[in-house]
DNA sequence: ATGTCTTTGTGAACGCGTGCACAAAGATGG
DNA sequence: CCATCTTTGTGCACGCGTTCACAAAGACAT
């Protein structure tokens, strides 16, 4: 999700809805599989299976993109690799660039996963002068005074940010100035960008969240409403002011 | 979401709208940033503001959870932390398991991020002997044979997978025989699981393609609105000729 | 050719999410 | 107590995304 003050004008450009979009990689990761078991070709039916997700959807997604099926028998799994690595541009080299290479973004340099599509580690850089030289995955760590050299000479216009959440905002800036277009993000904030620039968000502690909502759901199922267990009325650290409310602090789960 | 054949049923749960739930971390990150600093009240302009979101959105989220702010003023900080965090169920106490401490499983581990709310991390379980008993983020890693027994003396309903992906629906299923209801899948695959199991996944090459494609769309603008052949510097293989391939692949294309 | 069978591609209906715009609520000042 | 000003809460309209259901397209057998 683009975050930032960005509500996108839509996909605009009178083509793939964004949802579509989003499925792409998830087909794409199937049809590899397929590709690498030499299965000539697929139906809806069965790719759908593989990727979760409902066949008329899929069919639907595959019809933005062309008409590259063959009624009565499927697609052919091949060529469609190809299609969608082309919709998704992967046909082409991204030079990427890793800011912050501390826990996180070491394991993300060693993550092979993303190397095999187009996507290529230009560099690594981080702003502690400890690690500058140091090798992660085999490439060594440079230092982020270098940052807009490094961005020029590679022509990278996607940047990764593992930094601690304050020190984002400052590195995104940098990015953006430099020329960076698309940015994905890990560190636990919202990064504000100008318009043009892309910003995705992955917050493991977010995921966690919902998956918590959903999970005290289930174990209020059944019965009690008030999604109330043991020790929910938290006494003290309501810390309510005195005033609105149905006082006390009824869990109003439900309103009008 | 849910991957699996799931289509969830919509949130049935007669109450907040999906959409809403995954934005309440949000909002209560910005609200803990305010806490912190001892701001009393916010409205919800500032707040959205925070969080990246839009205010009228914000609002809507917060009229859900029931009618929490004075007119003319805005909202009570401390009481609306209370608020979210009781809805998203982070008042209670959520025991984790990590499986799979490799480079991703063990910077995990040592991420503070999500210890911070409810959430802690029970065990860390891993298949590899040589692992077992190593310490991790100050913990010792226990093997994976014990899984079943670490689940339930924790009483554990919340997985997080970061095995290979060979191994994660084997792993997902003995999480799930295991009675964890809510798994965060690190793994590139598609998990199947029961009705009545929450699956998330976080995949950094997924994302990583989205932006490509949209970092390949800025690229290609200006001019040409004809998306049909974009003008990459695939030579032949643009329609629908039986030429394919940018790696030299089988044409076998008989698609029209 | 012709018929049958499979599977695509899509029109249409529906539901969810978003954002606008405004009345109502309450605070604040006189 | 009344007037004014601020900000919430929400009715409403709109657009996107999902799903159903089916006609059309093609493969394949006869
Ligand atoms: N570790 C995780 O599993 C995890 C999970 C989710 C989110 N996050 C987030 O990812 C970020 C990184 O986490 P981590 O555990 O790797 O932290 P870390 O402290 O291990 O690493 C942060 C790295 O960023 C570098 N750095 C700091 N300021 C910089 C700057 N201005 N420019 C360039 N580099 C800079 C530091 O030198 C350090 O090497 C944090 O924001 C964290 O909240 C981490
Ligand atoms: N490292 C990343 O940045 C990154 C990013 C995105 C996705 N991923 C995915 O996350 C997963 C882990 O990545 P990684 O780099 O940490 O890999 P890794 O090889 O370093 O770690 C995998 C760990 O899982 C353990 N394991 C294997 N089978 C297991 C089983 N059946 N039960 C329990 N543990 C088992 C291994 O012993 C190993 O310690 C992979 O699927 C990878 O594709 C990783």
């Amino acid at each position: 999700m683009a975050t930032g003050r960005t509500h996108r004008p839509a996909t605009r450009s009178r083509g793939i809805p964004e949802a579509t979009v989003a499925r792409l990689p998830l087909y794409l990761r199937a049809l590899t599989g397929l590709s690498e078991r030499s299965v000539p070709t697929v139906s809806s039916e069965e790719l759908a299976a593989a990727a979760g997700v409902n066949s008329a959807k899929l069919r639907k997604d595959f019809s933005y993109l062309g008409s590259y099926g063959t009624r009565g028998v499927g697609y052919d799994v091949e060529y469609l690799v190809y299609q969608i690595s082309r919709e998704l541009g992967l046909t082409q080299d991204w030079p990427i660039v890793m800011v912050g290479i501390g826990n996180l973004g070491a394991a993300l340099a060693n993550y092979g996963g993303f190397a095999s599509r187009g996507f290529r580690v230009a560099a690594l850089i981080d702003a502690d002068p400890a690690m500058t030289g140091k090798s992660v995955a085999g490439m060594a760590v440079q230092h982020a005074d270098d940052l807009e050299k490094i961005i020029d000479d590679n022509g990278v216009s996607i940047g990764v940010i593992a930094t601690p959440a304050g020190a984002a905002q400052q590195v995104c800036d940098r990015l953006v100035a430099a020329g960076v277009t698309s940015i994905l993000n890990f560190a636990p904030t919202v990064l504000s960008v100008p318009d043009g620039v892309d910003v995705r968000k992955v917050d493991l502690s977010i995921e966690l969240q919902i998956l918590a909502f959903h999970e005290q759901r289930k174990a209020g199922e059944g019965q009690d409403d008030t999604a109330d267990e043991a020790g929910t009325e938290t006494p003290a650290a309501a810390a309510k002011p005195a005033r609105k409310g149905p006082d006390g602090d009824v869990p109003a789960v439900m309103q009008a």
